[in-house]
DNA sequence: CAGTATCCGCAAGGATACTG
DNA sequence: CAGTATCCTTGCGGATACTG
C-alpha cells in the first residue's frame, strides 16, 4: 500500500512527478549536496558551487526554502550575514541525491567508455528474428 | 580512496558533474524508470510518460544509447519494431533514480505543507544574536 | 555581503508535417 | 510504427548594473 514502487510519475499531475521537476534542474542537486556537510553563507556556496551565478543560486536557495529544504537565518551585522542550513528534510534529499551522486562516481568511467564505442549502424539485432507478433 | 564522498562534483569539468548534468533534465530519470520492469517499444514509452514529446522521447533515448544506459533493438517487421531495454548499466542508474522516486513519494506531503506554510518575512533568526565574527 | 532588477541570447523543448 | 525534419515559442540562465 505505501511506498508502491510505481506509484504514478508517470502522470504529469501526480505530485511525486511535480517533486522530480523541481530537483530536476542544473543547480539544486548541488546547494543539495554542497549544504550536506553544514551550514553555509551565500558567497561560500558561491564559490563552491563552480559554475554559478547570484543570479541562479539566489533562485535555487529560494525555491528549496518555499519548499522546506534549506533554512535561511539573517544575521542584523553590518554587512548583513545570511546563512543557510539543510533542515531535516532537506537532509533526507541530501541521502538520496548522494546516492546518484556515488552511482556518477562508480560508474563515469563506464559511461565514458560507452561514449567512445558507440557505434549508430549497430541497431540491428544479433539473432531476434521472430517476430514479437504485434 | 575510492568514493571520496565529496570528490569534486562541485568542479564543472569533473566527469561526475558532466554525469549529473546528463540526468538532471526534464525526461531522463523518467525514461530510465518506465524501463525498469523491462523492455518497452516507442509507442509504449510514448504513452507511459505522460506529457513527452516524440522528439523528447527520442532524443532522450538516443543520449542513454549513446552512454550505455539503453539497449536498442530493431525488428524489420512489416511496420518496424523497436525495442528499447535497460543495459546493466542502466539498471544501476535506475537503482539509484527509484531513490530518488521513492523520497518523493515518502515526502510529498511534507513538501506540500511547507509550500503553504511558506512566510517570506520569517527571514529573521529566533535567538542567535551572537555575531559570527567576520 | 547578499542580494534585487533588468536585459537578452540561446538552446530546450513543443507543434506540426512528412517518410521508410 | 518509429521515427526525421522543420519551425517557432518559451524560459532558463548568463551578464551587468545597482542597493541596503
Amino acid at each position: 500500500m505505501e511506498t508502491d514502487p510505481r506509484w504514478d510519475m508517470m502522470n504529469a499531475a501526480c505530485p511525486t512527478r511535480q517533486v522530480l521537476d523541481r530537483i530536476a534542474d542544473k543547480w539544486t542537486m548541488l546547494v543539495i549536496s554542497a549544504l550536506e556537510d553544514g551550514t553555509l553563507r551565500f558567497s561560500e556556496l558561491r564559490r563552491q558551487i563552480d559554475g554559478i551565478t547570484q543570479k541562479m543560486l539566489t533562485q535555487t536557495l529560494r525555491a528549496l526554502e518555499r519548499d522546506g529544504m534549506v533554512d535561511r537565518q539573517v544575521w542584523p551585522t553590518v554587512p548583513v550575514t545570511v546563512r543557510y542550513t539543510l533542515t531535516p528534510l532537506g537532509h533526507s534529499l541530501a541521502d538520496a541525491v548522494s546516492v546518484i551522486r556515488g552511482w556518477a562516481y562508480e560508474n563515469m568511467d563506464a559511461i565514458a567508455a560507452a561514449r567512445g564505442s558507440y557505434e549508430p549502424g549497430t541497431g540491428a539485432p544479433p539473432t531476434p528474428m521472430a517476430t514479437p507478433a504485434d
